[in-house]
DNA sequence: CTTCCTGCAAAAGTTTTGCATTAAC
DNA sequence: GTTAATGCAAAACTTTTGCAGGAAG
């Protein structure tokens, strides 16, 4: 198990930064979410935190690698953990509702997939290439209040 | 050859709603452009077209099934013709300029993904889903201007 | 002639920024 | 003490909406 706070730290620090008590309650925060964050949900989960220095402080996380954005399509951009600090994962994002969900692939096709995306890509011409795979559909809560 | 422009006023007109000269040629850019275009590349294509009323048109569409949004992290939405007029494809998108081109996968491969993602979906409790998958990487333009 | 579409301007909603103050190193 | 973070208010930017006039059926 990985210290994620030291590794924040650590990226952060390179860049000139501080891992001030707020960057390290948005980063508890988004790990222990298991689930990517609106900043709604940011500001909600936590009172106190103000709305510019919360997207200021995940930008300043973002740019360091510590936390990725993640857009979908419910007009809020959503903040999670960097990749390598949680492990690879996909998304189950409701289409009605917005709720994005953590999930995993058997790691087999992730294999599949990893190698059949970077020929694709290779014969695009583009390099550094991950992939982003996202499940939609309409979750129970949803299925339930009818079309 | 499906004759997108039949099928596109035909779900209009199930709506109760036209297909007026400025649909007809949102519909036909968004078909021969190959890739998901953004407001701005829209209003670019054509002069004359208003903001709003593409913004409107664009949405009417949407509600048809005639075209869909997708959704990029380089703060506009895109919006490319439905998956049943154009087939299932995915994107290769550029982390850094934002462009996203249309690419297909082996056959083999999507339906190896379609089974394992039903499982996974319907283990979760979503109904009617369907995946979107993104290869996001550095495009040959960008990856050639440094990092 | 009724209903829908268009265009302008204004509003709404999310994210960014300027600036003075406070906290970290 | 110097540099960076915070909070407030204001601005920027994408998208939506109200309303009056025009086009389609």
């Amino acid at each position: 198990m990985i210290d994620v706070h030291a590794v924040a730290e650590d990226r952060l620090r390179r860049l000139g930064q501080r891992y001030t008590a707020q960057r390290r309650a948005l980063v508890s925060m988004l790990v222990s979410a298991g689930q990517p964050l609106s900043l709604p949900e940011v500001l909600q989960a936590e009172a106190g935190l103000k709305q510019s220095s919360v997207y200021r402080n995940l930008a300043a996380l973002e740019q360091a690698g510590v936390v990725q954005r993640v857009v979908t399509d419910d007009g809020y951009g959503r903040y999670e953990p960097a990749e390598d600090l949680t492990g690879h994962h996909h998304h189950l994002v409701c289409s009605r509702c917005g709720k994005v969900r953590d999930v995993d692939l058997p790691g087999s096709l992730e294999r599949t997939l990893d190698r059949t995306l970077d020929a694709i890509a290779g014969r695009a011409g583009f390099a550094q290439v991950s992939h982003r795979l996202d499940l939609v559909g309409m979750c129970a809560l949803c299925a339930g209040r009818a079309q």
